[in-house]
DNA sequence: TCTGGGGTCCTAGGACCC
DNA sequence: TCTGGGGTCCTAGGACCC
């Protein structure tokens, strides 16, 4: 043993998450390649083994993907975030039963503490995981074992890209000799926290695998690059910087933004996504229970097209009482938009964000100058929570404000052309077994 | 023709104050 | 001619994550 502790940090990881979804109700797509886009059909956000095993990268344009897909039958799908996202709800649910204490760290990602050592190697415990996911919900996971988060997250890496391990790495069950020549192995790039930026920086300091990097004095890492990096080292020698987030974080800003399925020029279609956009963020932030004190806006027009006039202004305006209220919210952005728009520009997307987020009872200056009786609040309150059920129950933009949406054919709206059923969640797009 | 969306944290430098 | 020192707050930008 390498003298880590017995208690465990697991990474669980579903594996080409957006795909496999796609794959539990088409079982015929099994060993198909597939791809699937993001909003507008725009990028590939994911692939199966069998498109990364063609070289393709994230973030490809699907458009220059056109000649390949056609001829290696890649298929590709709109992102289903609806279906998305409820299979990781169930995900995450069917893993917290083998630990209490769990971060939802993305939608197809958990940590699960494990303080105590069970009576059953690790490795046990992680293929128990991946059997009962796989079982309940169709999904096949990895399970990455270690004493830090950063080195859960780099056996998992291990046990992902290493057929041999069978899903599931235990780093803390390898004598030390065998876990630095695997260290060795592994570039300092696919460390949690090292991007590409860090990895060249790295490199050209001689520091090329996660052995090297493990090898570091910390000080020097805190002089030469961050106190983030310095962490990140220290993880990986098996001292915890990174506690475990059980607790979903009040988000400390919330932006909504979208590419246009068309281009957009005039200030009436930009003010309208705007609104629509607001009303999503405005949202979100009820939902965690914040107030904004502050409302941006951006538009863009599209950087790729070297022949168009760029313009891509945003501007950041605060709020005299900070608010949770769609109807202020959007009259504040699309004030926003006004100061910045100008015309004559081809626009390809647009965004609002909602910033300065404090807790909706601390006590604000607004207060302290009476601005609202208690029954103005509280009918505020009431209209806001209505909109928001509403909305909810019969789907966002049923109820918005002033003439979001109602003027124009909303020909701006995203394309998705590829999307499948919301299989999960639509009494009418349920898998039907058989005519 | 067609190129995503939503976050966090840290640092450096300027403004400002005493 | 010679032009301090230290602290705080804010913002922009860079890096990272999925």
């Amino acid at each position: 043993m390498n003298g880590m502790p017995s208690g465990r940090i697991a990474l669980v990881d579903v594996n080409n998450f957006y795909c496999s979804c796609e794959r539990v109700f088409r079982p015929d797509l099994e060993g198909v390649p597939l791809v699937v886009l993001s909003n507008n059909d725009g990028c590939v956000v994911a692939r199966s083994a069998e498109v990364k095993a063609l070289g393709v990268l994230v973030g490809t344009p699907w458009f220059q993907l056109r000649d390949l897909a056609q001829k290696h039958g890649i298929l590709a799908f709109s992102s289903n975030y609806t279906l998305y996202g409820d299979m990781s709800s169930r995900v995450m649910r069917v893993i917290s039963q083998f630990s209490p204490e769990q971060e939802i760290y993305s939608i197809d990602e958990a940590f699960l503490d494990f303080r105590h050592p069970p009576h059953l190697p690790w490795v046990t415990t992680g293929q128990a995981i991946r059997a009962r996911v796989r079982q309940w919900t169709g999904l096949s996971v990895c399970v990455g074992f270690g004493s830090t988060k950063t080195l859960a997250k780099l056996a998992n890496h291990v046990a992902k890209h290493n057929p041999q391990w069978q899903g599931v790495c235990d780093l803390g069950a390898l004598a030390s000799r065998d876990l630095e020549s695997l260290l060795a192995t592994i570039e300092v790039r696919e460390v949690w926290g090292v991007g590409r930026r860090l990895a060249v920086q790295l490199s050209a300091a001689g520091v090329h695998s996660v052995a090297d990097l493990r090898a570091c004095d910390p000080r020097w890492i805190r002089s030469r690059f961050s106190v983030v990096l310095e962490r990140t080292l220290r993880e990986l020698q098996g001292r915890p910087c990174l506690g475990l987030e059980t607790m979903a974080p009040t988000r400390k800003e919330i932006i909504t933004s979208r590419s246009f399925g068309c281009p957009i020029y005039q200030l009436d279609e930009l003010a309208e996504a705007v609104r629509e956009y607001m009303a999503r963020a405005a949202c979100r932030l009820r939902q965690q229970g914040s107030v904004a004190a502050a409302v941006g806006v951006w538009i863009e027009t599209n950087r790729f097209r070297e022949q168009d006039r760029q313009y891509s202004p945003s501007a950041t305006w605060p709020l005299v009482v900070p608010t949770d209220d769609t109807r202020l919210l959007t009259q504040t952005a699309q004030a926003v938009l006004r100061t910045v728009f100008r015309s004559g520009y081809r626009y390809v997307k647009a965004g609002v964000m909602l910033l300065d987020l404090r807790a909706r009872g601390d006590l604000q200056q607004g207060d302290l100058l009476g601005v609202e009786s208690a029954a103005m609040v509280a009918r505020r309150a009431a209209l806001m929570a209505t909109l928001d059920r509403v909305n909810a129950k019969w789907g966002s933009g049923t109820l918005g404000i002033g003439s979001a949406g109602l003027k124009s054919d909303r020909r701006w709206t995203v394309a998705r052309g590829k999307l499948s059923p919301a299989y999960t969640t639509k009494w009418s797009e349920l898998r039907r077994v058989r005519a």
